[in-house]
DNA sequence: CTTTGTGAATATTTTCACAGCT
DNA sequence: AGCTGTGAAAATATTCACAAAG
């Protein structure tokens, strides 16, 4: 009943960055080996995440790099563009509207939306903020599958509803808002806070639980790595 | 040989911010079910989780709010405050500067670093602005324990280098660059792009394995959550 | 000799299901 | 009656270890 781990998938991103890289740094093949080292990935896992899409390595060689870039864009789906509406025209938005990666992945900003009539009509980064309201229509007319919230986070829930209504497939949630969601949209929460928040807890010498516990000070250290959200 | 799963700490500090959201509208108690539903997780899986740090609900009743909230910040170390030094003033570095989520849960900016010398000396959201090349003296005086890079990906392994020099305990990297660290700091990736990109994959019918697959458009769809990072 | 792809073994995480407290 | 806390079961994920390929 094993259906792709999900954990497979987030690591295929990783995977992806890193041959990136390689390539940029003419690398022609990785061993399996190589490439776990620099993603912080057990040899044998890079393996068999790869195994579940195919047989991509040549035994004795490794992983051609060049080719396999496409692959792993074609399981992800990254190679196909996908339409972005951001919400938001603020610093944070602003931040999200000029960075260069989303390009480089088949990422598209579609349309910026804010509500503050100062903004909307002008341009950032070559994009027109429209007013907030015309949301769904925009984004279904422009067939927009994910949206970013970059709102306060007062308004998040109302800007979700909006996307949903308009017809998203994937909200990226960069506020600390609780969004609630049809179960067919995916929700990704970035927020900053929340992401520092649980590896605190991995800091000092966990003397925090409240409870005596099993091993105390043992070893979570093998180069602790996180990506996700 | 069970310690802590990782998988418990990231839900906690999910489960704080839900705490902290029925808190604000004055709920008094949740059960197991109730927080488990507002968070997208399993109710024995909360109770679970709790329990590996102490016992804190009351059978028949549930967990009490207002007294859960001062213990997952204790188990998450968000009861003392953590120094973080930003490097970045640019539009990503202010939205982080402006962003007011931080100082909630015991965060302050105490430094923001550039190279950029018009930006060097002023002023962003009340914090001033350090030459980069400073980096190390000025967040070991200050005891800066978290390090936040915001800038450039090219530049983001030598602003990695400084804040280890520096003696930060966890980076939070932006950038899509790939960053190396000694084993003892812990790396956290909230690249937009990498957040994305695996995303992707649930979007459309998955015909996007290049093997035949076991149970072709199976159900992955009990409410996609994700957090972390 | 090197490195893949994968059955089988291990380890970890999640969920069930229920005894026991309030 | 309602809900927690937790053994035991089930489900998942990771790693070992090796036959087969280049």
């Amino acid at each position: 009943m094993g259906d792709v781990p999900e954990g497979v998938i987030e690591r295929l991103s990783t995977y992806l960055n890193c041959l990136i890289k390689f390539q940029q740094n003419n690398v022609e093949t990785v061993s399996s080996e190589r490439l776990g080292a620099s993603c912080g990935v057990n040899p044998a896992e890079v393996r068999r995440d790869l195994s579940y899409f195919g047989t991509f390595g040549k035994k004795g060689v490794g992983y051609n790099v060049k080719a396999m870039i496409p692959c792993i864009q074609h399981i992800l789906g990254s190679d196909e563009p996908h339409k972005i509406a951001l919400v938001g025209a603020g610093n944070l938005g602003s931040a999200v509207a000029s960075y260069e990666g989303f390009s480089q992945h088949g990422f598209h900003i579609a349309a910026i939306f804010d509500s503050d009539p100062a903004k909307i009509g002008k341009k950032i980064g070559g994009v027109e903020v429209f007013d907030v309201r015309d949301l769904p229509r925009v984004a279904q007319l422009a067939g927009i599958t994910i949206g970013i919230i970059a709102v306060p986070p007062s308004a998040a829930q109302d800007v979700a509803n909006l996307l949903v209504e308009g017809g998203v497939s994937v909200i990226l949630n960069y506020t600390t808002a609780l969004i609630s969601l049809p179960s067919h949209v995916q929700l990704h929460n970035a927020d900053p806070v929340q992401q520092l928040l649980h590896t605190l807890y991995y800091l000092s010498a966990n003397d925090r639980s409240l409870v005596r516990r099993k091993r105390v000070g043992a070893s979570h250290n093998r180069a602790r790595h996180t990506s996700r959200s």
